[in-house]
DNA sequence: ATACATACC
DNA sequence: TACTGGTATGTAT
């Protein structure tokens, strides 16, 4: 401590080199352990392993940076140091003076969470030293086994080794998302726009609740003890439950009602209406409602937050007062590595100059400006001052999605380019799920001594398919094979991921390109099929070298575009005019009714007044419409609510409009009094049609694509395999192909796992919201892979998932409560209709954009990633399953990758 | 842009 | 026997 360089830079030290091996016990709760006893089964354990091999090598690695950073260090001068301080206390005063301390933040953190609810679950393991895993990995452990050293992301063969008693159970993530719902129902209540982390935590942003908790009388903080641990809503007191249907009662006083319910044992308890109080209560429901410990830290920010929450752990919390001196008191002795964000490497580079505790880090701040980044050390410029952020925002939109996999040793190439395609099938799966369609691919190797290798390539267009993904990630594959041949490439891990994802600002540009098209009555289709298609054209060169040159992927045209549209009728134009009339008096409307001023309808029959000089069809009611009514309370309206459908409403009104005239963009044939609606669907039909009949490229290209694709190197058609068929079926590894594989370990501060797990927010209406899903199906439709024939077959591939909210629109970004596929594809159209107005509206396109990509790239687009296609080709998938199940590489650590989830439900309501 | 490393759950 | 999986971000080139 006392000064920098005590030798932990130097390899020489035998213990100092084992440092991303031993024991992890700096975040909490191992206290008292004979950490020697223990790091010395653990290496015995491990030596000699190629894991343990390249932990050294890392190892090796990171000291030599240190070496590097030392040198640096020595040639600093006085002067650049104190120039150095100068900055840092510039910045120090304008942090300082820019300090928030208003705002109250929550972080939760349930107790070792999995394993919690398996002990609850089976009262047998309560007293014996456990652990949630598999012998290969654990993702956390109870109590008693912490005291073995037992912790999550240790392999379960090495806890055995320290603790021989300790009893393995399996990860059921089904359960733990069940119970992370309940408990994310009680979170929502004290934060509606909280934010989950995993299954197990949760910044919440408390200061509006506490707000409002000081005028709420005693029965509103008033709750039972409920000894039936089962019973959901067993804790909840008639206030809560009033509370919850947005009574009016919940406002009045009205002390006798509850008191009154108390029958059960009699028991209750009153929270105040402080911080520490309102949080105490929020745990007291958890623990009520689901037999389970959270802990929790309260502080003016999340970065403060999050270490109070492992302070008193498990089963307590910790409070800093919004007060500077005490944010500083408290991070004076604080170890740097409690901090979130600094790891291993980082706590030994500050050990390396003397810092271990937050007080040592500020002191250092000039000399860590000169060694450090700009933005690592602000980073600890903010650690240091006890800053954070102080709002819980919603989090932005995601930069990639990948899948990987680990596996026995795999050699064969053959097995590894058919592993590599299903990845990418799911990969695909996944992206088309959200929505999503990125240029960059990038494959993941891991060979069987443990280095780890990426290799990236940055398409010219964005993709989502398997074939496209394929396409890029078979030429990555194939040149680190080439590389080494005629060696094999022995793997452990192969993993793609996609990046770069465009949808943002996708959609402009794709609306404007539509409207062209529209207006000009569509002029050429040759980008229909990118997203189906355009891989097919790169396998052509059969070099294999396809992805590197990726402008030859672009489409065949397909011969639609022949039928020249010859520009529009005037039709069409008129027909846009007037609906943009149509839709700015609705707005009008709709801005009046929201301002209180028509208090005589509900704003949805006044949009829909607004309209009757158009005839509406029928219609489908349809669910949206009808969903959207059904909110509004039917009968009379006052003013209060109703802003939703007041919205909905005309955009539906729009796409039934019964217009003039259309002229088919793809068939060419005028309609007459068609919808918008009828006229897509015509129009995807005419697509369809026309893929099948006038499109011999298009249907051709898989099967070629295929026969390249499956072999780049060897020989015949095979390499491919069919998920259903591919592995034992006993074991449900196979992933479903609807299912995202769930990162399972922890690695937590007192040794609490932490749960990999992407919580999905959406927004709606601009907040923070989670869909809520009940249950996600582990395993469905490997069924879907079947069926061999060589014709187009309707797959209904996205609706096939029971639990149907995965689907989502790509133009409005809202994920549909549908699974129904015709519902979900109107819903899209009526988007796309909506959406095409408002930007016509905005932005008055001239006549002109004949260069625009036009229809049928948009509705390309659109019908590959947003809409769900309607008919797939399996073809493809034929005949790719000839590895013999005995070829086929067996996954490691099955317990690891069950699970799969879709990467949304939360499970909060709104 | 690519590759690799660090970190978190 | 056996040392994960998904995402983001920083560092270096």
């Amino acid at each position: 401590m006392e000064s920098h360089h005590q030798g932990a830079v130097s390899s020489s030290s035998g213990a100092d080199l084992l440092s991303r091996i031993a024991l992890n016990d700096n975040k909490a709760g191992m206290e008292g352990l004979d950490r020697d006893k223990i790091n010395k089964i653990i290496l015995e354990t491990s030596k000699g392993s190629k894991f343990y091999e390249n932990e050294l090598k890392k190892e090796q690695q990171v000291n030599q940076r240190i070496e590097k950073m030392m040198e640096q260090k020595a040639r600093i001068t006085k002067e650049q140091l104190k120039q150095a301080q100068a900055e840092v206390d510039k910045l120090t005063c304008e942090l300082e003076r820019s300090r928030e301390l208003g705002r109250v933040i929550v972080h939760v953190d349930m107790d070792a969470f999995y394993a919690a609810v398996e002990m609850r679950d089976c009262p047998e393991l309560k007293d014996k030293p456990m652990a949630v895993g598999s012998m290969s990995m654990l993702s956390t452990s109870n109590y008693h086994a912490r005291r073995f050293g037992v912790r999550a992301a240790m392999p379960g063969f090495i806890a055995k080794k320290l603790c021989p008693n300790l009893v393995i159970v399996p990860t059921n993530f089904d359960k733990y998302r069940a119970v992370s719902a309940q408990v994310r129902e009680i979170f929502s209540e004290y934060d509606p726009h909280f934010m989950p982390m995993s299954l197990d935590e949760a910044y919440l942003d408390i200061t509006e609740h506490l707000e409002e908790r000081k005028h709420w009388p005693e029965t509103m903080r008033t709750y039972y003890i409920c000894d039936a641990k089962t019973g959901n809503d067993a804790d909840r007191s008639a206030a809560e439950s009033e509370r919850d249907e947005l009574s009016p009662v919940l406002f009045e006083d009205s002390p006798s009602s509850s008191p009154s319910l108390s029958g059960a044992d009699g028991k209750a308890e009153v929270f105040g209406t402080s911080a520490e109080e309102a949080v105490r209560e929020m745990r007291f429901r958890i623990e009520q409602k689901t037999s389970l410990t959270a802990s929790a830290g309260i502080a003016p920010n999340m970065m403060l937050a999050k270490v109070c929450s492992d302070k008193n752990k498990p089963n307590g919390e910790y409070r800093i007062p919004p007060e500077r001196q005490v944010v500083m008191g408290f991070m004076k002795d604080l170890p740097v590595r409690k901090v979130s964000g600094v790891g291993k490497v980082t706590e030994k580079m500050l050990a390396a100059l003397g810092i271990v505790n937050c007080d040592q880090l500020g002191q250092q701040m000039a000399l860590l400006s000169l060694l450090f980044s700009g933005t690592s050390w602000h980073n600890f410029l903010h650690i240091s001052l006890g800053l954070g952020s102080t709002c819980i925002e919603r989090d932005s939109e995601r930069k990639s999605m990948s899948t990987e996999r680990t596996f026995v040793e795999m050699s064969d190439a053959e097995a590894q380019y058919s592993l590599c395609r299903d990845l990418c099938q799911d990969l695909a799966q996944d992206l088309q799920r959200e929505g999503l369609k990125g240029k960059t691919v990038t494959l993941k190797l891991k060979n069987v001594k443990f280095e780890v290798k990426t290799r990236a390539f940055t398409l010219q267009y964005a993709v989502c398919t398997e074939e496209q993904i394929f396409a890029a990630a078979k030429d990555l594959l194939k040149v680190e094979i080439d590389s080494v041949s005629p060696q094999p490439l022995k793997l452990r891990l192969m993993g793609v991921r996609v990046s770069g994802f465009i949808s943002a600002e996708d959609k402009k540009p794709l609306q404007r390109s539509i409207m062209g098209f529209l207006q000009k009555g569509g002029s050429d289709s040759s980008s229909f099929t990118q997203c189906a298609g355009s891989v097919l054209k790169a396998e052509e060169d059969s070099d294999g070298a396809s992805f590197l040159k990726p402008q030859a992927t672009e489409m065949k045209v397909p011969s639609v575009s022949e039928q020249k549209p010859e520009s529009k009728g005037p039709q069409q134009q008129s027909f846009f005019q007037r609906a943009q009339l149509k839709r700015l008096q609705q707005q009008q409307v709709q801005i009046s009714v929201m301002a209180g001023t028509d208090t005589t309808n509900n704003s949805a029959d006044a949009a829909a007044d607004t309209q009757t000089d158009l005839p509406t069809t029928n219609n489908l009611s349809d669910t949206t419409s009808a969903k959207s009514l059904s909110n509004t309370n039917s009968g009379t309206d006052t003013t209060s609510y109703v802003n939703k459908p007041a919205v909905l409403k005309p955009s539906f009104k729009i796409s039934t409009q019964v217009l003039p005239f259309l002229t088919c963009p793809v068939c060419n044939t005028e309609m007459k009094n068609v919808n918008l609606t009828a006229f897509n669907n015509h129009i995807d039909e005419c697509l369809k049609g026309s893929a099948v009949d006038n499109e011999p490229t298009h249907l051709d290209a898989p099967k070629e694509q295929e026969e390249l694709n499956s072999k780049p190197p060897a020989s015949s058609s095979e390499s491919r395999t069919l998920k259903s068929s591919s592995h034992d079926p006993a074991c449900n590894e196979e992933k479903p192909s609807t299912s995202i594989s769930v990162p399972l370990v922890e690695t937590d501060e007192d040794g609490d796992f932490k749960t990999p797990f992407f919580s999905h927010r959406t927004k709606i209406n601009g907040k923070r919201s989670v869909l809520s899903k009940k249950k996600m199906p582990v395993c469905e439709s490997s069924s879907n892979a079947s069926p061999k024939t060589h014709n187009l077959e309707a797959v209904t591939e996205m609706s096939s998932d029971s639990n149907g909210s995965s689907l989502t629109c790509p133009v409005c970004s809202q994920p549909q409560s549908t699974d129904d596929l015709a519902l979900f594809n109107r819903h899209v159209d009526m988007c796309l209709s909506q959406d095409v107005l408002l930007e016509f509206r905005e932005s008055h396109p001239p006549v002109g954009h004949s260069d625009e990509p036009a229809l049928k790239s948009v509705r390309g687009q659109l019908g590959d990633q947003g809409r769900v296609s309607k008919v797939r080709e399996k073809s493809k998938r034929q005949g790719s399953s000839t590895l013999p199940p005995s070829k086929k590489p067996k996954v490691l650590s099955t317990k690891h990758t069950i699970d799969k989830f879709f990467k949304g439900n939360a499970g909060q309501k709104v």
